[in-house]
DNA sequence: CTGAAAGCGCTTACAG
DNA sequence: CTGAAAGCGCTTACAG
């Protein structure tokens, strides 16, 4: 391809007026702007976006890492956060750089990106890359907060803990005594949130959240969300003793709700339920309606994005930013009154 | 940040030489090697993929553009075709630039991207942008075909019109004459091979696919796609003489299956549905478990990262590529043989 | 196995 | 408003 010094001759100017004309840095005259231009469309030429780069240190690129999905799909979830991170990005001009690749140990591996900022799904606990990209000088936020935090990183996050508590709250309100938990994976910090925030509302009523009601979703044990939430209900209603069911997503509720139907039970009447999570926007087509929870992932990501671009334009920011959740009541919940089951 | 020159100074070896210990292009002894590393450590240098990228030219990223989505979220079928691009792209190393970005008609605001080659989402009927790539000589490859088709630039596409075909052939094998279709929008390439495919298995029976039977989706009219199939089945069905509905999505369908249950309908007894993709994985969920085609959309997308790497390494490279789809029997459709409705 | 130097294609003070 | 030249941080023949 033709490059700025092609043009340059051919123009009878000098590079830095071709540069300049594509840059608007400084004011090119309207004769020698015209002829430049026509000259670089003969030419075929496009100022190349590397070259520029390196002499400018600016990449206008965004860096997505993101954890590395085998087999899996990604879900509703981080589709959703992407989405905020694209759009909130492609707003100031900038692009997101898809980063899947799995964290070697050979540090002969790593070179700094080119990316001017780095937004990092679901840091493991005392993640090495944190440090990295500290010592690349590379701004960095965090979706999900850090484990341990020391303050001094900046990162976006839900209530999680907060979020469950008020699920707890609702269902302990309505006389629900003995509640299935259906929670995410254990090894996701969310999960320990969730369960926190749910055992606070129990206690908070001098109850106690016992641990035979809350199952962790393992990707050993079950083929998908949909089928977890169906195998636990329909294994468990006999044996326990529950009239509520939290489910982590609404495709977890949706398989609950069909081990319900195929037991014989009318939702909400013999057994409420509620998801915390509506990523793949189920709650509104499920009979009755699905109570749930919306997390606005879109919006975290959107957060994260926003703050990344602003520690791109003053190094000294910094910032932790909770986005809250929404309780959206439809109706697949309702009070108990009855005695115990 | 420390450069490749301050490593080589206080090594006291030359740039070339720490260059190469990162790169391992050339053997380097290994007590240098060993220096090399601890000066680099210690002075927390990575390589810089800007300047190693000119040097190089090479990026070993790959562009992928698709159409700006302000409002609305990615589809599903976005969603796993970028699933597709993204592992099929890590497995050699690539990494994947997202782009979003409008296509201003204002030359100066090009560059030729940070990308060795592009892939290119739901091209328009002759697309500028087409022209461009070639001029700038990168690997192009489109996912959907082209319009004009030239037959000298790669891309990969479902086999719309006969997946259509074989559908309407499924139904009207089954005794349905009068078939409502839920297509989805008119502006879309898909939308008429795959009405067109359908039209060619009502003809080849001697019979007529009327147009009123053919709904388009429209971004003005429906809130969303199951308000699109509730919709429209729920205030046709009264005039309109069909025994069975074709869904352009699962989505879609949901809501052609509840309108139904409102109006009292069974399915399959009184009305037969059917979905042309299973992009949100909701055919198993439902009551009856949908029937419906499996766009295979992750596979596309795979197949077009493999097609552009493979055009990186050989600039003669060009093919065409139909990935197939599968039509799926679940419960959802049921052979009619009573008399006109 | 290692070094010195030219080159990748831009931008930007500096000088006019 | 325009030009000449140094610099961004790497890689890679070429020479040893």
């Amino acid at each position: 391809m033709a490059n700025i010094d092609d043009v340059a001759k051919m123009a009878g100017v000098s590079k830095g007026t071709v540069s300049n004309v594509f840059s608007k840095k400084r004011p090119i005259g309207p004769k020698v702007t015209e002829r430049v231009l026509s000259v670089a469309k003969e030419l075929g030429y496009y100022p190349n976006h590397v070259a520029r780069s390196l002499a400018i240190k600016k990449t206008m690129i965004i860096g997505l890492k993101m954890p590395l999905f085998k087999k899996r799909e990604m879900s509703g979830l981080e589709v959703q956060m992407i989405t905020g991170v694209i759009k909130e990005c492609s707003m100031l001009g900038y692009r997101v750089l898809l980063d899947t690749l799995p964290e070697h140990d050979d540090v002969t591996q790593f070179s700094a990106d080119p990316v001017d900022g780095v937004i990092l799904l679901n840091p493991r606990e005392n993640d090495v890359r944190i440090e990295r990209f500290r010592q690349m000088g590379i701004p960095l936020v965090l979706v999900g907060r850090p484990e341990p935090n020391l303050g001094d990183i900046s990162y976006v996050d839900n209530n999680n803990t907060e979020m469950a508590f008020q699920v707890g709250d609702y269902l302990l309100n309505m006389g629900h005594q003995s509640i299935l938990f259906l929670n995410a994976s254990s090894d996701m910090t969310v999960s320990k949130d969730r369960e926190n925030g749910l055992s606070q509302a129990f206690r908070q009523r001098g109850l106690e959240l016992q641990s035979d009601y809350v199952i962790n979703y393992s990707r050993m044990l079950h083929a998908s969300a949909s089928e977890y939430g169906y195998m636990v209900v329909a294994s468990t209603y006999k044996s326990l003793k529950y009239t509520a069911v939290i489910a982590d997503t609404d495709r977890v509720a949706l398989g609950a709700m069909r081990a319900a139907r195929e037991l014989g039970l009318e939702i909400p009447e013999d057994l409420s339920i509620i998801a915390l999570s509506n990523d793949a926007a189920l709650a509104q087509e499920t009979t009755p309606r699905l109570t749930s929870v919306e997390l606005e992932a879109e919006q975290l990501g959107a957060e994260a994005a926003k703050l990344v671009m602003q520690m791109i334009n003053d190094s000294n920011a910094l910032s932790q930013k909770i986005v809250n959740t929404r309780l959206i009541v439809r109706e697949s919940c309702r009070a108990y009154i009855g005695a115990e089951r």
